[in-house]
DNA sequence: TGTTGTAAACTGGCATATCAGATTCAGATG
DNA sequence: CATCTGAATCTGATATGCCAGTTTACAACA
């Protein structure tokens, strides 16, 4: 059999495209999706579509019920709760496989990216609130969380961080209150605990930056929701 | 719009229904399935089969490559390391939940299932060997870390545990090994650790079980295919 | 004005047909 | 016997059309 990586699909591309519609808020939480439509807006019939709002549907992006209709899906605070907890096992475990097993070039990209993004998170604000530049704050941020997935060595732990949607979430949210605001050196001091060879310290540390950022959120989502 | 639990679709009864085939071993490891074939067989057309087989390739059961077919996947030593990785993840955290939120009764649930697994896995493979028998402890297996799961109080951790395919493999090389040894009281000490009130304690004793299981399929997995 | 009934419009689920690429195997060729 | 060849036969991907529920808009009526 042929184990060739698989040319673009209609389906991915539509995956692919309708997801960033959402993240990018061209598709606002809680708007319905008409199949028909968007298929035709895509240029393409409407299997390939249904085929990425399933896979949609079971990520927690959207939902959809039967000869109803399919909507953007609006995550309550509980579902927030629990895919944090889910988050919060997945990057510890992903810290400590990153203080096992990064090289020194892998650390020092961390913590490079780690002062780039507590710059941005000082300075973003202030500088530029257009929704481009928050989605590509948010894009660094995930970047961030994934790299260190990366260099634990374990593509299915990357697989699983990336299928939790938390960050998503995040962007909605922030993108919806403008929220940016993090401690000083935030990401530089959890850089730092990653690169001390210590999982046990590597683990607490992810899970106190990952509480952190769902407190934060649910502050944000009882002031827009309140 | 109506949130009532959806009808069993076509699609979901083909799912459950390859899924059963593939878990029960009437699609052996490595099977070719051809769409139209099993649309026959399960009384329906292509397209509810062909969701369930794409449901079925995301979560690593299956594997599929355009214009040239569709098969049962055959996990590679590496996936099986990699898939556990994230077991430790999540059911690590499954167990801090579990020291921190369960109940008096509930503890005394997961206590009584460990003990009634360490007796069949003591007496299993002496009294009864047949496929049916290895299933059914398979799937106690499964219900005892599902219920601790479940006892965590987050849905999302427990779908997370739940699509996480390890004890499915577990059972699939169970099954062409017959391999069901164990220490004694295995299952019922860990049991004790977790009704403990010390998360930190529960964390690291849920650790040592599933990297326990890992090893010991990885022992299985290197006689299979050495 | 407010209520009700009903038909049109819309929804997702599914069946069927077609397409292009991949595979396979009989038969020709050396 | 080994090797090439090409057509028949597979595959998954996609388009189209239909179906049976749901929603909605509007007219008829109180």
């Amino acid at each position: 059999m042929n184990r060739n990586p698989v040319a673009a699909s209609l389906s991915q591309r539509a995956y692919n495209d309708i997801r960033y519609r959402i993240l990018s808020g061209q598709l606002p939480l809680g708007t319905s999706i008409s199949r028909r439509t968007l298929a035709a807006d895509l240029g393409m019939s409407v299997v390939p579509v249904s085929d990425a709002l399933q896979r949609l549907s079971t990520e927690g992006l959207v939902e959809s019920w039967p000869r109803v209709g399919t909507r953007v899906r609006i995550p309550t605070s509980q579902d927030v709760r629990g895919h944090y907890v889910v988050r919060e096992a997945l990057e510890s475990q992903s810290a400590r496989l990153f203080s096992q097993k990064s090289t020194p070039e892998e650390r020092k990209e961390i913590l490079e990216l780690a002062e780039t993004l507590d710059q941005l998170y000082r300075n973003g604000n202030a500088d530029d609130e257009s929704k481009e530049a928050l989605f590509a704050l948010h894009q660094l941020h995930q970047q961030f969380h994934m790299r260190i997935a990366e260099c634990g060595g374990h593509p299915a732990l990357c697989q699983a961080i990336e299928n939790n949607h938390v960050l998503t979430f995040n962007w909605l949210y922030d993108t919806a209150a403008r929220r940016t605001k993090l401690p000083e050196r935030h990401h530089g001091r959890l850089a730092e605990s990653l690169c001390q060879d210590d999982p046990e310290k590597a683990d607490l540390a992810m899970r106190e930056h990952v509480i952190y950022g769902r407190d934060d959120l649910l502050r944000t989502l009882s002031v827009l929701f309140r």
